[in-house]
RNA sequence: AGAGAGGUGGCCGAGUGGUUGAAGGCGCACGCUUGGAAAGCGUGUAUUCCGUUAUCGCGGAAUCGAGGGUUCGAAUCCCUUCCUCUCUGCCA
């Protein structure tokens, strides 16, 4: 969500941030701003006729007990009307404040300058590209037949049990997935990120306030009964640990991790980019959050950029990192990197992390706040990023560690799996 | 799930209808003290909104879990709801 203090001292320069992104009504922003100064019409009017009424019933205090009864009564007629007005505002500003909100959580977040103009992720721009793509001298396998091939997933058993897009991961897959956390975690943890482990469903005001809700309302599970969500990723109650806190300057940065299960509804998703491992209802993910000073974000969003890029590096992996253009951007995201690795089998590229700063976007919603060296109170900004996604990485080591006899672990999982090779 | 108790500032905690935005303490900041630190002493220390102002500031409003109600006036009384704790029940 977007300051209104922003809005109204930049509204052209937060209308062009918004065309990088195809943002289709900018009038909305000339709307909230109406409504805006309506609102704060009301709000002096309030508050004049409460300062009335307060001086009133001061006075009828002090009346009473000088035993003044008649002249007490007297003044009481008057506040009769007094209640009626300020009722009446207090109602008309709360409709107005319910207008501004609905307004407010329809904008998106104002991209950086350096984010690419763009439509779709075909504008999206590459920043770098290493490894090599391994060549197979018969045709490479999808990661979808390996497993069958070598027992360690079963997506028939996940449709029986659940449905489509559950798999379910046996034997060496499954202490693979395991192995693959545990490395994740252990390598962000080296990086200074304290983890978490926090609860996989979250209430209301979790989702509204790193942006889920309303926005992809349709792409959360959602248990009515108790009205709680599963989250779509850590990022949910990792961030929202903060919610609503004033921290002081040098509790900042803050850096966490954890690991969750990521439940999305895919809702629209179909076709050949959902087979296998490539779209999931529940996968695995491990999440890097920051809370950081907003002087220090740009520099905290690069280094999580090479945080992640070492990890790739040392699972030998070929990737590349994309700036995402204004169109691809998340709703919520001001700046996103995202990295792909490349799949010889699929001769595709398969995003594993995506990596972003949300500015005050987020905690603009959370309330989070931070004392500034001067004691001056501002928003912080968050960031976070996938550090990592396990199932494509998963798909990545299958389809390209295949030889003859197997499938080679990379050498820095080795530790963590326990064995050389699947066969 | 049933019974009871409770939710007050960054934290602890007092406050049962009228200058209570809220005593006291802790913490924090600054100053004095010290060779330096600690202790001690002193001062200050909530947030949001509206208005005003070049700025410091000033004026007003709201906020004692949340929402509603009673009243001229609510942290204080009533209702609803959420949460926490204790006991009982159920259960990993």
């Amino acid at each position: 969500m977007l300051s209104l203090v922003y809005l109204r001292e930049n509204p052209t320069k937060a209308k062009e941030g918004l065309a990088k992104r195809n943002f289709s009504h900018p009038e909305l922003i000339d709307q909230l701003l109406e409504i805006d100064q309506n609102r704060r019409a009301l709000q002096t009017q309030l508050d004049e006729v409460l300062s009335k009424s307060n001086q009133l019933s001061n006075d009828i205090g002090i009346l009473f007990k000088s035993g003044k009864k008649v002249e007490a009564n007297n003044l009481k007629v008057e506040t009769l009307n007094l209640k009626i007005v300020t009722k009446d505002l207090q109602e008309q500003i709360q409709k107005i404040e319910a207008d501004l909100m609905s307004l407010r959580t329809q904008i998106p977040n104002i991209p950086e300058d350096i984010v690419p103009s763009g439509n779709n992720e075909d504008n999206n721009e590459e920043v770098f590209r290493t490894g090599l793509i391994p060549e197979f001298p018969q045709k490479a396998l999808p990661h979808w037949e390996l497993a069958t091939k070598y027992n360690l997933i079963d997506f028939d058993l996940g449709s029986k049990i659940t449905g489509a897009g559950f798999p379910v991961y046996k034997g060496k897959g499954a202490k693979l997935q395991r192995a693959l956390i545990q490395y994740f975690l252990d390598k962000n943890i080296d990086a200074g990120y304290k983890e978490y482990q926090v609860p996989h469903l979250v209430n209301e005001l979790s989702g509204f306030g790193t942006g889920q809700l309303p926005d992809k309302e349709g792409q959360m599970y959602h248990i009515k009964e108790d009205n709680l969500y599963l989250i779509p990723t850590a990022e949910v109650p990792l961030t929202n640990i903060y919610r609503n806190k004033l921290l002081s300057n040098k509790e900042l940065p803050i850096c966490m991790t954890g690991y969750t299960p990521c439940f999305r509804r895919e809702a629209g998703s179909y076709g050949a980019n959902v087979r296998g491992l490539n779209r999931l209802h529940q996968f695995d993910k491990v999440e890097i959050v920051r809370i950081e000073r907003p002087d220090n974000s740009r520099d905290s969003l690069d280094g999580m950029v090479d945080h992640v890029k070492n990890i790739l590096a040392e699972l030998e992996l070929p990737f590349r990192i994309l700036k995402l253009c204004g169109g691809d951007l998340g709703f919520t995201s001001a700046l996103t990197f995202d990295f792909e690795i490349y799949s010889a089998a699929q001769e595709r590229w398969l995003e594993v992390s995506s990596v972003s700063t949300f500015n005050s976007f987020q905690a603009e919603r959370l309330k989070i706040r931070y004392k500034d060296s001067e004691g001056k109170k501002a928003l912080v900004h968050t960031l976070n990023g996938s550090s990592l996604a396990i199932p494509r990485v998963v798909a990545g080591l299958l389809e390209n560690f295949q030889v003859k006899s197997g499938i080679k672990i990379p050498e820095a999982l080795i530790a963590y799996t326990g064995f050389e090779m699947i066969d």
